[in-house]
DNA sequence: CATGAATGAGGTTTCATTCAT
DNA sequence: GATGAATGAAACCTCATTCAT
């Protein structure tokens, strides 16, 4: 299929893809349009002769870095994944371990990613079940471990006394919902910075798991 | 495309649509095919073959009732915007002017909706990209509408001093965002009942809004 | 198919079917829908749905009256072919033996007919061979025997030494096919009668067979 | 449709195609087998799988070298009149200025086009009328010059009082018809050379413009 | 490493036709 | 006699992928 869609599924142009260091030439081309490819008009939406055209590069160019189309959304959905476990993992081992300070870094992580690398975020969440299964499981491990990090943070705000939540796990679905979606609205033309974002969904966060102040 | 996607992008199996009364045979039969299938594997992943054979007909008989394929998807798309609308409406009409009460309705409905007609919904949202500006134009139209009332109301409860956020636009969104993706996890088997989910929801709307307590 | 033919195959546009005493209703609108559609878009580039669309009638009807699409065409061209030899019999019960006269009438005859019926002309003519063997026999059959008839007028009057040809049977191919063609260019609006068209053609007709003046 | 049809639409087999160099390979396959299916059974009647086999290809290799069905017609078409417009071409440089000869000489090169290139000519009348309008308007323009300068030479000669015939563009006109049918019919098989019948066309095309002996 | 050409399968849609009503 | 719905086949075309060069 060759049409543009008529409506953006992301509003943010770039940056789409971090620095992919050891990688050049057609690999790095080939993933750059596949990635905005993927993210306008999903895979499914998406010709690997369209992702040639956008590389500039001969379709069968693509067969020489990738086995398969689906390999080149699996390499995308890991790249996003990666990043985003990546910003998880900074943001622990710089917090102090205190649970209110726990989350703000954990939804500032993600946020950030999400306003960050918007595109990177948008393919991983709404492609990932284009996926095959067994290219599709390490992302769903890691999205898994993802939700249990946040929601030993909650219990343990709540058990604690620092938080004030009911259901801890449906407080970490809502926190994570809002967060996945920023992807596809910000943008630096809002005018508001990501990390303004993420400051304001900190505070979102600190409210739904009721976090005493201070 | 005919493989079957190994993770479930909804939890839930039905119900599917909601009554449409006049239509019977072969429309709601394709139609009901065409939900769960594009919900399951995206409207790019699914042939008219696929939706003909779980409806139990010929590819020609779809034609004899949508213009094509875009045009069952732009139905569904209706059919899910005009059910959440219906909800909006009738929770406006039922509930006392104060912001809070306006933001618990307007929240239950969001989120009852999408846990009682999650692929629906799921389509609704995550396939809209795949219409023709034409056929998508009315689902945004009354997306944009939702919006705009619920920050209204939002706006509104900050002015009365019920509420406080400071960007109102931003709680919409993250209240929005929330509600959306209870469609892709909620199901009953989860032991939870859709209004009780709505219940903590609520709660977390109001945490977000900072609204006072009764 | 159903787009428009930009360049027109036949310049008229009526009369296009002769009077057909007996048949009235949806015979004749369908036999009328097909005979325009035919001469524009050719036998193959007209679907039964298209002929059913300009008869302002179900595709369902058009088998009522018809066995198959095939018959219809059948039927065009049976009227063409009768509607020609029609013209040819009276010509020549009217006509005294001269053969200078006598292919005056001849060709008169044919040339007018396809002035006068342009479209069945042209369908006749262009569509034949998309008829299967047994249908387009009879028309077949009625081509060579007009054409023989042509061609002993011509011998004979080659005998009487009334025309002067080299190859009798050439100058028939060659005056029939400057006949045939008027069916695609004449229409009323050039400001040129028929007739006067066919008087054109009686002179081209009899200098090519050299008649002697008189 | 894959049914032989059951009456020749043109009598010879070949040759078909002239001479093209630079282009071997499926491209001067799939154009020859085009050409024999189109002179035969029309392109409505053709389908590119119809031509695929007859060329022993892939359809989807048809694909490769075509952007559509209609696109191999338009080549053929092109093919046509560019070597009908070649043979006037060199008709004309190789003439005396006086309007006998130069008929003749146009005569001589329409008529010996059309039985050298049967198939070719027969498609490209014949079926013109297929193509969309902006593929069909370079050959629209070649056949109205034509004309013109057919027309200009008639004019000319009944100016010098060499020809004498009443409505030059009626003569002109069934002169062009009685060559374009040659197609239909010739082929060596007649026993006659395409030479010969190009001379009798010349003393019919002579005749009726009335041209002076000598 | 890159490519142009080819392919077999399958994409969406239209076809001529049938049949119960 | 007319029809609305259905159908199996086939229409045109695009798909992801391969391979000799």
């Amino acid at each position: 299929m060759s049409k543009a869609s008529p409506h953006r599924r992301v509003a943010a142009e770039k940056p789409r893809l971090p620095e992919l260091p050891a990688r050049r030439g057609a690999y790095a081309v080939v993933l750059d349009a596949a990635l905005r490819l993927f993210a306008e008009r999903g895979y499914g939406g998406t010709s690997v002769r369209d992702i040639a055209t956008v590389a500039e590069v001969q379709p069968a160019t693509l067969y020489a870095h990738f086995p398969s189309k689906a390999h080149v959304l699996a390499e995308l959905v890991r790249i996003g994944h990666e990043v985003h476990q990546q910003r998880f993992r900074e943001a622990l081992l710089e917090v102090q371990p205190a649970p209110r300070l726990q989350l703000a870094a954990m939804v500032r992580a993600h946020v950030s990613m999400h306003a960050d690398y918007p595109m990177l975020a948008v393919v991983a969440n709404a492609e990932l079940h284009a996926l095959p299964a067994e290219l599709a499981a390490p992302a769903l491990q890691l999205r898994r471990e993802s939700e249990q990090l946040l929601l030993e943070i909650v219990e343990r705000g709540v058990r604690l006394g620092e938080f004030s939540v009911a259901q801890p796990w449906l407080a970490v679905a809502a926190i994570g919902s809002m967060g996945l979606r920023v992807a596809n609205w910000y943008t630096p033309d809002l005018g508001m910075s990501a990390d303004a974002v993420a400051d304001a969904y900190v505070e979102f966060a600190w409210r739904i798991v009721g976090a005493k102040p201070q």
